[in-house]
DNA sequence: AATTAATTGCAACAAAGTTTTATTTTTTTG
DNA sequence: CAAAAAAATAAAACTTTGTTGCAATTAATT
């Protein structure tokens, strides 16, 4: 059994043609993905499938969605500690504005926030933007 | 000449009835708002005069958006600092999963953040999400 | 008040996302 | 391993969201 079905089937799902590419993606990827790359780079797949998979994959616990300011939403692979339902995604993201990817910086986590009298923090996101270290060695 | 005529003229734009009344859903608001919203609540206004008239807004520093992990963008009024091309809205934004209201809480900013070698930092994103102080009242 | 400049609304269009249903594929079970 | 059941897929139709070009209107300038 490859590491792909492997990895499905830990998060209860079966294993289609279509779940193990869009995976495959990510793991390649190193970096976010958004609906449109993934459905240039597995045009062999329905763009309803796609859009199945990523909530399914949210769902399972194997992706995470990461907040942008515009309309697009980036998914990144998850670590070992998310499950079904519950997602434990406290690090930082960075978005580079000369290359365009989004990154998990999983060595960073997000600083406890003290909040105003009254709110209760469950979960926090933060993207820094700037310059990669890709793009800043040229 | 009224204040959202001056608040309109000091960020350089004509002043219109449009603007004049997706202002002071902003000011009446204390609160972020989406296309969507604003379009319920000035149905008088055409659908692209809103699109438009948000853009406007932000590039002049009248509002800012909010980064979500859905496809939808946010939008609020920004503090004097900000002007034409450069925000400086470095506050936490808050999403209430109960009541889906969200705050700029301008009290608290955005902690500095240690990134790893190479990568620099030009701005920082930090949206919190739990209960708010009303919904925790009841 | 007349001219110029900017904004608006409309129509057409493009892109993004959803829903339904029939077909195909995967999983389960005997 | 084959048949039955369950789940996933593809295709089509549709809804929602955002964009572009242009003529008509409104605001600013002189």
């Amino acid at each position: 059994m490859s590491q792909l079905e492997t990895l499905l089937k830990k998060y209860n799902l079966s294993v289609t043609e279509g779940r193990k590419k869009i995976l495959q993606l990510f793991l390649d990827a190193n970096a976010a993905l958004e609906h449109a790359t993934i459905e240039q780079n597995a045009p062999s797949l329905d763009r309803v499938t796609i859009y199945r998979t990523l909530q399914s994959f949210v769902e399972k616990g194997i992706i995470h969605t990461i907040p942008t300011t515009d309309s697009s939403i980036k998914y990144a692979l998850c670590k070992d500690e998310c499950g079904h339902g519950h997602h434990h995604d406290n690090h930082v993201h960075f978005l580079c504005n000369t290359c365009g990817t989004t990154f998990c910086i999983e060595q960073v986590t997000i600083p406890k926030i003290k909040l105003p009298a009254g709110f209760v923090s469950q979960q926090a996101d933060l993207v820094v933007s700037g310059r990669c270290n890709l793009c800043n060695q040229n």
